[in-house]
DNA sequence: CGAGTTCAAATCTCGGCGTCCCGACCAACT
DNA sequence: AGTTGGTCGGGACGCCGAGATTTGAACTCG
């Protein structure tokens, strides 16, 4: 159990609403004490608590869970460039590689202009 | 200096064809020593090197450094992370668009440059 | 009831990513 | 030629991010 899967090898999540903490480790190839950890770092990351404080995640959270899941694992970020990723997502002033480098031939056109005034 | 900057705000790159490790460093808002270590984890940085080992870099490696300081620093990769993004990149960038019309333009401000240095 | 699961909090581990230090070498001035 | 300051590789060291383990109590479910 839990090895070290691809995200898109994982099982379908099953088709009811509640799931233990146990479960979505299972779902997911994380494990209990990860999860934890990670309700920490993602503020995304919110299983609803019932008696006992016992976590209740919902779809929407295995979701969100193997997204992080991915990002970590099979993209290589850290813990703090998934958190902005995901903050980030909608609020896209997220600059793709390709604009950066554009963006610095730009900086080089100007300089290049600013040598011609003269 | 060497203040923890965003790539954007990093100086354009001088017409010069080769810099030396503290100009790099200079250009690029990371010190020399982090250039040495990269240089062991990426390898698509591979500056020229002359008498005495010294490491002579072209416009093109200090671009490289940005990118895998963006990757680092703003985007949050680990170093595994940035540089399966970085060879993955090359693998497909015979075949993106943008990245052709990019070298291009880049070829073309080169020969002014040159131009302009007469 | 009892086996198994889950809880929070504290502590421990370990590798990733540098950082420091070293004597030696090199290049550009004067 | 001598001086000044940047650069070389390499080995030891340090910090901290990301979990892992431990503990002992509380809960769940058959």
């Amino acid at each position: 159990m839990l090895e070290a899967k691809n995200n898109d090898e994982l099982p379908a999540i099953p088709g009811k609403h509640y799931f233990t903490i146990g479960e979505v480790a299972e779902l997911c190839g994380v494990k209990p004490h990860v999860l934890r950890y990670w309700e920490q770092e993602f503020p995304q990351l919110k299983p609803v608590k019932r008696r006992g404080n016992r976590r209740y995640y919902q779809r929407q959270d295995v979701i969100v869970i193997r997204q992080i899941r991915g990002l970590l694992y099979e993209q290589g970020f850290t813990i703090g460039g998934a958190r902005n990723k995901l903050t980030g997502e909608e609020a896209r002033s997220d600059s793709t590689q390709s604009q950066q480098i554009i963006r610095q031939v730009r900086l080089e056109l100007e300089e290049i202009l600013r040598l011609l005034r003269r």
